[in-house]
RNA sequence: GCGCUCGUAGCUCAGUUGGAUAGAGCGGUGGUUUCCGGGGCCACGUCAUGCGGGGGUUCGAGUCCUCCCGAGCGCGCCA
């Protein structure tokens, strides 16, 4: 447990203690004890509103029970400085500011790992993500889905979650028929044959480039070849270059998966008959109209779905049904799904499903991610200048950098619309966060390097109780945030929970910065240890902004 | 028509299981420089008829319920 967390929970222990002392509830009616950290720092570092909460149990005014609480806590054990009764019956909390001297060297004990927390620790977590189309280049909604789900999933791991990381590629159906029949035409036509392709067909700039590469290396030798054998040709080589660029875009974006989960092995495999079976099996299907459905409507959904067309081939849904079960047979404790808006009309048939097979809907999660509008010069860009197409993952990373993309991406939440401005993301000033909060990092390491320089060190001796300005307090108080910043995150699978820690903590350093000298050569002992506090931001901002997938710079 | 999401300062957005005087950045104004990185810091104020509007639940509502308005998206035997 971290210093905070033993702080606070050492808190809640005394509290309740001095419930049961004064006799104001008894220990199976007591709610549990909320310590929230006050807004305005007059109202101390923790505030509880117990006295609120127990006024019906007690049948007292929560003044009174605060008071009556207040007077019968062991200030000493709890670390206590003050306490003060306020408002309708809050009890706010000042601490003596003793603890945060260990801060320090904990968090330089624990350097790469401080911010780790048990809270997930023994759960098993899979999180299914971008999960694109294998039929053209990752763009603009792929983006943000990538760079909240690669976050969400650090933030899980330092959490202590065991997370699963997955891509499911939708390698079976139309659009890869599609996808074969695009590159068969732009084949032809680099090599000077004449061939229009499908109406609904994929007009990128990468199947073309696919196209020019394979007539170079086979020339025309599928031009003789089967039609038959020739598509299936096309539906392999286009599958695989699409996924290969696809697994390239992602890699340099600093998004990793685990597992890239193939819908055809799903069939391949029996899981999809086998769900199929088991959906029959527990009596939620029936046949209609010579296909087969899925009577979803029993588990809240609109209309029934159906999973057999009268073709006999499956819907979508069919497949991804399999899936979901094999997820859960899998043994994963909890399931988070990623999607975009466009289909959060989805949902409800596929928690229908969940449902219908026996599981938990508490354990499956769908995190909606929300439309991005890029924005220059304050307009909306509609579409790339240099294509004329939806611009690109690629061609994002080109322009604004991956930092600025992971930072603002993960800065918001999820579910709501998002504005990206592509001038403020580029713009190396001030009123860019990311510049502002990776500066922060350069500047403590130049700082370091002076340090270094003059033989200071971060693991000599060093008097960390000279850390006692309000300014040091606040910047040690800030580090001891940061675990808990991350449990909040992760129950809320809130990344932005992180880039306003990062960004609060930069302001904290820069603020202390302008007031304190770190380096004084007439004050060593000061000097040393504000030293080791300059190391322990160091780590903690950079251990902060890996979460981001956002570099920390140790220059600029 | 139905459903989902959203609506908080001039702009872009935070706001933890309902809690005290609703915040941040940017933009604006004024300070700050013999100093470890001035890409910083400090202050001000706006500007919110108090969180789109009305009603309700509650000791207490931006947060929960309900109705209305507005925006986006979705409503296929497509994927």
């Amino acid at each position: 447990m971290n210093i905070v967390e033993q702080i606070k929970t050492r808190l809640k222990e005394e509290i309740v203690s001095a419930i049961l002392k004064a006799n104001l509830a008894e220990s199976d009616e007591l709610p549990a004890i909320v310590l929230e950290h006050p807004k305005e720092k007059a109202h101390g570092d923790y505030a509880t509103n117990i006295a609120m909460q127990l006024a019906r149990i007690a049948k007292k005014p929560p003044r009174q029970i605060a008071e009556e609480i207040a007077a019968r806590i062991d200030r000493d054990s709890a670390h206590i400085q003050k306490i003060e009764v306020a408002g309708p019956g809050f009890i706010n909390f000042f601490l003596t500011n003793d603890y945060l001297a260990n801060l320090v060297p904990a968090i330089l004990r624990l350097g790469d790992k401080y911010g780790e927390t048990q809270t997930g620790k023994g759960k098993k977590v899979q999180v299914e993500f971008v999960s694109a189309n294998p039929t053209g280049s990752l763009h603009l909604g792929h983006a943000r889905g990538a760079a909240y789900g690669d976050s969400l999933c650090r933030i899980l791991e330092k959490a202590g979650y065991e997370v699963h990381r997955e891509y499911y590629i939708n390698d079976a159906g139309n659009q890869i028929h599609n996808l074969a029949l695009s590159l068969e035409a732009r084949y032809f036509q680099a090599l000077g044959i004449e061939k229009n392709l499908p109406e609904d067909g994929y007009f990128g700039e990468d199947i073309v480039q696919f196209a020019r590469e394979l007539a170079e290396a086979e020339g025309d030798r599928l031009v003789k070849m089967d039609e038959e054998e020739r598509l299936d040709f096309f539906r392999q080589y286009g599958l695989e270059k699409e996924m290969e660029r696809i697994k390239q875009d992602l890699q340099d974006y600093r998004v990793e998966f685990d597992e890239w989960y193939s819908e055809t092995s799903l069939y391949t495999s029996g899981k999809v008959a086998a769900a199929l079976k088991k959906l029959e099996e527990r009596g939620v299907t029936y046949e209609k109209d010579g296909a087969l459905w899925f009577r979803s409507t029993a588990f809240g959904d609109d209309k029934d779905r159906v999973l057999i067309k009268q073709d006999g081939s499956y819907t979508y849904l069919t497949p991804d049904i399999a899936y979901h079960e094999d997820k859960f047979t899998r043994g994963f404790d909890l399931l988070i799904n990623v999607w975009g808006a466009d289909h959060h009309g989805y949902v409800p048939r596929m928690r229908a499903a969940v449902e219908a097979l026996g599981y938990d809907v508490e354990q499956f999660k769908v995190e909606i991610i929300q439309m991005v509008n890029l924005m220059q010069n304050g307009e909306k860009v509609k579409m790339s200048k240099r294509t004329g197409k939806a611009v690109t993952l690629r061609e994002l990373m080109e322009e604004v950098g991956i930092d600025a993309m992971r930072w603002f991406f993960a800065m918001r939440s999820a579910d709501s619309h998002l504005d990206f401005d592509m001038d403020l993301a580029v713009s190396q000033s001030n009123e860019n966060p990311v510049y502002y909060v990776q500066y922060a990092h350069a500047r403590v390491c130049s700082i370091l390097r002076q340090g270094r320089a003059l033989g200071y060190d971060d693991t000599e001796d060093a008097v960390l109780a000279k850390l006692s300005s309000e300014k040091e307090l606040e910047l040690l108080k800030k580090l001891g945030e940061f675990p808990q910043a991350v449990d909040e995150a992760a129950e809320r699978r809130a990344t932005q929970r992180i880039t306003n820690y990062v960004f609060e903590l930069a302001a904290a350093l820069h603020s202390f910065y302008n007031v304190e000298r770190v380096i004084d050569e007439a004050d060593p002992a000061t000097s040393k240890a504000r030293f080791q506090l300059m190391k322990a931001v160091q780590v903690t901002l950079k251990n902060a902004l890996h979460l981001l997938g956002v570099s920390a710079p140790e220059r600029m």
